[in-house]
DNA sequence: GGCATGAGTTCAATGACCGAACCGACGACG
DNA sequence: CGTCGTCGGTTCGGTCATTGAACTCATGCC
């Protein structure tokens, strides 16, 4: 049977979900979201996409529901995009099946550490903050380099300012 | 760039999860897996997959470490998979990605819902028990099916059997 | 005017998915 | 013994998705 873009023939949540994140680099997409990329160049250079397969996926999350198109610019025209509410609520399975990847996977260390930001804590693998006893969202998050991050390596804007701590959500503005 | 089927050049752990379960059906056959699916006629009933499609997922998630591959009978010889501790842990990712989709995209109400095996509380978005304030592991948990769940839909084994609480990881024997 | 930039679009080659058919090794049955 | 059914695949050619590379358009800047 044919999954289908659509996932046809599967009656359950998780093919739903999968209906839309389930495409090769959406899920990478929506992570670069989450740490504040906004703009079409930037997406790009940090996840060396191809730009076709990036404006379909743009496209798509935008038409989902997960992204909102947001004008930045009149002349010329220019739009960035940013996450919604709905796609903001992806930071749970998100965080969790990088950490999950990260302890059976990855190797070297973590590379990214997610601390509640107003009290410091390092969160865990559901985002849960052991010092104020309760689940942070993604709007409470801070990212940090950790040692697992090669300093040999990208050299994109949005590499480079995530060398330094970095609150989710906040725009990487790199022009 | 092409992503390539090990993600080169994306520096993250999440890539190296999507690695493993990026394709297109591999966490629909996790998730079967994690009912207690075993056979391989089951999985491809139940989820109505290419059989091609089927032995390759299944033989690169045995490769991976995420399901082990187990005789159950000589002769004719025949495998069955069995979900191996690092699948399992699998678990809260797959749960929070299908709640998200239940959530946002499904519509009808629940299809399933996930009990704690022991105090009978349904679990919450990451598996946890509000009952016995923990997070309860894969083998504790029970599956049950919502409200949403349509009576004139599947008649494969593995789809029947699931009309009945079932406690997630039990093999689902349907010959 | 020429060049650079940003946000794409186009296109042909390659790889992944798919439906359909097929295969081999049994066990059951008449 | 021969035939059929079952299981766990394998094969194959057509369709669809991804990809690298080139290109386009609309600006702004020098």
């Amino acid at each position: 049977m044919a999954l289908g873009k659509n996932y046809d023939g599967q009656d359950c949540s998780l093919a739903s979900a999968l209906e839309v994140i389930g495409e090769r680099w959406t899920l990478l997409v929506i992570r670069d979201a989450m740490y504040g990329v906004r703009r079409f160049a930037d997406f790009q250079a940090h996840l060396d996409i191809p730009k076709a397969v990036l404006s379909q996926r743009l496209s798509a999350l935008v038409a989902a529901g997960l992204l909102e198109r947001r004008r930045y610019q009149d002349a010329p025209p220019r739009d960035e995009y940013v996450l919604t509410p709905v796609g903001r609520e992806l930071w749970i399975p998100v965080l969790s099946l990088g950490q999950w990847g990260e302890r059976h996977l990855a190797g070297n260390g973590p590379r990214r550490l997610f601390h509640h930001a107003t009290c410091d804590t390092r969160l865990d693998a559901v985002s849960f903050c052991a010092t104020c006893r309760r689940s942070v969202p993604i709007e409470e998050v801070e990212v940090r380099p950790g040692p697992g991050l090669c300093d040999d390596m990208r050299r994109d804007q949005v590499s480079l300012a995530l060398r330094k701590p970095h609150r989710l959500l906040a725009p990487i503005l790199t022009r």
